[in-house]
DNA sequence: GATGAATGAGGTTTCATTCAT
DNA sequence: CATGAATGAAACCTCATTCAT
């Protein structure tokens, strides 16, 4: 039992340090060696534990997608007004942002790139993406229905488009913080949107 | 007397062939073959034009960069009301991504990821990916602050923070069309957009 | 456990075969893949040992001067008058040609003209012939200088350029018995050149 | 007629500038491209003059040779005694060695280097470079010989050798020279050597 | 005759992958 | 199991040579 408890946190290490190595040189730029060298391990090791870089690459992914789905656990068990809600969501993603740094979110370009490229990963990492994406959007429109339910916001809204526009939102803005963060202030835009928004599902 | 050979032209055709390679294979995963046998010439020619890879990723970018930024003057010219103004732009955005298709965009993400990755890039990718945003961000900001002049916007919104939060918004949602189309209509998810904002913006 | 190899042996084979390449097909025109086929290993495995061509390069050169090295200490440890030592460090340098063969001196030629180019071997290139050669000088120049103080020589000869006359000499010699070995016969001449020289040193 | 004369005189030009290339660059290294530019002629139009690379190479070199020889006749014409006449024909390569400078005779190095790997060049350069080392023998073994036969230099010694190590120092000192020009001063070693060898072939 | 645009053979170098220890 | 030495396919790039103008 020990055994397998072993290979799985080996596993684990050598896939946060492609990740890490990822981040630093870009998917494909990065090569085992580094990534053994990160993980501490031998260069041979890595195909103990994957068949190729592109498995590495894919489960690196799918660890990274895995990973951050814990971060909307932590919306979901929110239990406050739906307007509050919204704006506590909203401020929940300002703290991931902080907390994570850029490069978190620099891998996702990649990722992106990488699904949208190679024609052999397209449909998994479509699936993940997509799972990923829904996810989140989810997590609004959910909050959105609720205020709908509960007569607060706007009946003629789609919660799903809204969930969609605020996730693109979200994420747009980060682009333009990471290329800009001088005239780009994340936090102070995403709060300036909180304040656009809720006004704008508001019923009048 | 020499072949007489119009080299702005043959450059322009080797850019176009790179981008169409970069946007199918990913930047990094292109070759030197694959462009010249897209561009129709031999492997030795494109370093008639350009100096290694590197200064044809760069000159590619540009160039694409170059060739977007003649749609922001079509905005430009827009005289409508604020208002008026603002659905047709966000209308505008609509027609771009069914015009150019995917593709265009996809090699954006290209961009970004090397922009970011690559040191030796970082500093002119930017700065092109700054203007360019701000380009953007910029013909939103002065809609609004016409608004604002004429009374039917909120003052206390920062135009240039609604600006960069609407670009952020049109960019994000492209993410999600493209890696998810069925579930994520960009057509119609800009029109509910475009009302919530407008919605949220005006002064009651 | 991995493969016990030792590498400093492997390295040095691979010098080997670079300089017998080198001396075969001259240093520029010396490919990669002939030192491999030469050492018996894949073309790869060169970059396992080696930056870079230029540091095989350099590292051959290096390791070429560090053998001819080991000569000098033979003449140092002759006995003899400073006449008869000056005789036998001649005749030495005979042996050396038989033994050595034209190979070993040709590629000094390759070396020369390469560190006379190659801007970026210049200086280091510099250093290790400049030694290379003051170490033969002084091998000489100390043999007439004993000759002066034992009262032999003449004393208005300055040992430093005399012993920079006489490798000059073997050195020039080699040359042409290299182009023109018929014509030319190294051994005869350097005896009578050591007889011309023994007699225009000595005191009258 | 004029044209005939107009081809000899861009040959002749495009030599030059492949010398000067060559003494740059070494020989193996230098490109058609910088040849063409050094001589201010397009690409192309060397191939008109000349077959091949090879072709520029072989003919540079006993255009280098030719022009050469030119000296030699200089220090035939001189009518002082046998031992005078030694004295000047050393001093006279002093002048060479000043006027001409390093370049031209690392050049020499380079052709060496060249002749003696390149199997396809190695006969006919060989042919050249003995008529060349011959040709300055002959110089000085026809001095030595003169004073043999007036009875000032000494019967035992083979002219020819003796010329052969005359050359030889003149070009071995020239190597030190040119590697360590700060304690190698060719002059005055000339001057030392020619004081040694003329009392070392003096009749007692 | 003169030119330089075009080319591909062949060079150097990188790196995912294999495999003996 | 773990390792890193070894490898060759394939990448980038250079440059002698050809050829249309």
């Amino acid at each position: 039992m020990a055994k397998i408890i072993d290979r799985k946190e080996k596993r684990v290490r050598i896939l946060m340090a492609a990740l890490k190595v990822f981040a630093e040189k870009g998917i494909s730029s990065a090569t085992i060696r580094e990534i053994a060298e990160e993980a501490n391990i031998g260069k041979g090791t890595i195909y103990e534990y994957f068949k190729s870089k592109d498995d590495i690459i894919f489960s690196a992914f799918s660890f990274f997608i895995e990973e951050s789905k814990i971060s909307i656990s932590r919306i979901k068990s929110l239990t406050d007004s739906p307007e509050e809600k919204l704006k506590k969501a909203l401020l929940f993603f300002r703290e991931i942002v902080k907390e994570e740094g850029m490069q978190t979110f620099e891998i996702m370009f990649d990722f992106w790139a990488m699904g949208i490229k190679e024609k052999k990963y397209r449909s998994d990492f479509y699936k993940y993406l997509k799972d990923f994406y829904s996810g989140y959007r989810n997590v609004f429109a959910n909050i959105i229905r609720e205020g709908q339910v509960k007569g607060v916001f706007k009946e003629d809204i789609s919660p799903e488009n809204a969930g969609a526009m605020i996730i693109g939102m979200l994420d747009g803005l980060m682009v333009q913080w990471i290329l800009d963060g001088k005239n780009v202030n994340y936090g102070i835009i995403v709060k300036t949107m909180g304040e656009i928004i809720i006004s704008g599902l508001k019923e009048e």
